[in-house]
DNA sequence: CTCTCTATTCAGAAATTACCAAAACTACCG
DNA sequence: CGGTAGTTTTGGTAATTTCTGAATAGAGAG
């Protein structure tokens, strides 16, 4: 290292700066650790992959504060490691298809909080039917509510699981869909 | 008030107990408060409606945490006051209908999380396009993200606008939304 | 092998959130 | 007025989450 002062703070723009901000503000609301959705964020502004010490440096946070973070964003596997001849530091690059970004993170949401309920309701509801004393109205509250999760989470799944062309046009079909869908089902 | 010890905490049984305690933890992965949560499972369950000290009582928290909670689940606009004769207090009733829950409470968090984005993602899009300072890369992700947002609650206002009933036909699709979509999309 | 650069882990500090009890206040009613 | 309901606010504690700095581990160059 140098008598030099460290490089200075990568520089964001107000924009970038603004959507950074914004995005991790969401996060938090979301479930999301702030620091990770910013991280986030930034990597999905950036048009170069970039090391951790650089993140860490550009939103102001520890170096293992960023370290953890990616580490969760690679486990939604919405960022990935790569790397840069010459330079012995992993680099970090966010996938940038918006729809590939919310196809997997709800998933991985599906996953985390609807199907753990969808497996506690089902127990409710076989065990008030092995041992029905009386609370037939919770039965029936307790069935509605998993059918309606089931079918809801299967055509969740169906849509999903759309490949992003699909989707573009469905997205086109605006103001169509339901009525389509109405008279299919009608 | 008598001598005699107030009357004992409404039992729950096993089963309400299990999915209320469920709904709870459900509740805070969801950015909701526990207690707003359980109070919310409670009332879903019962067959009639609860004035608020039997609440506190049944759940085994503070009163005027229910209170607050109350008010908090009637902004949502999921619970609603009624007043049962002969009785002053008010009592508290659930919305039973499961999709009509759904739907009000997706509508009220798109309100409340995807608007604000959307405002901002259009708000820096507009700044870049204002003062281009040769951040293109930055203004092409922002752009993407601000079509795809729009048109995803574009297709969400459709969907959820559905009356219960279309929702049934639509949910006994199941396997062929895709397809259908598909082919009108293609 | 040692030195340097890099990345991860971990204990505790700091901040946030949840909850409660009590008090103050409103309102209604007999 | 006095009694019952209900809400809001306050002050405080407990629990949880987030973040950091220091320690640790690994990998490669010399």
């Amino acid at each position: 290292m140098s008598v030099h002062t460290r490089t200075s703070p990568n520089s964001l723009t107000p924009v970038a700066q603004k959507f950074i901000l914004h995005w991790g503000e969401m996060g938090t609301r979301w479930g999301i650790n702030r620091t990770v959705a910013q991280v986030h964020a930034l990597l999905f502004l950036s048009p170069q992959p970039l090391p951790a010490d650089e993140i860490a440096e550009t939103l102001a946070v520890a170096r293992s504060n960023v370290s953890t973070s990616l580490r969760e964003l690679q486990g939604w596997r919405i960022v990935r490691v790569v790397h840069v001849l010459g330079d012995r530091r992993d680099h970090f690059e966010s996938i940038k298809d918006v729809w590939e970004i919310f196809r997997i993170v709800s998933e991985e949401r599906k996953r985390r909080e609807i199907d753990p309920t969808l497996r506690v309701l089902d127990e409710c509801v076989q065990e008030i039917k092995a041992n029905p004393q009386g609370d037939s109205y919770t039965r029936e509250r307790l069935t509605d509510m998993l059918e309606f999760l089931t079918a809801m989470t299967g055509l969740f799944e169906e849509v999903i699981r759309m490949p992003a062309a699909a989707l573009k046009g469905v997205l086109k079909l605006r103001g169509k869909v339901v009525t389509m869908l109405g008279k299919k089902a009608g």
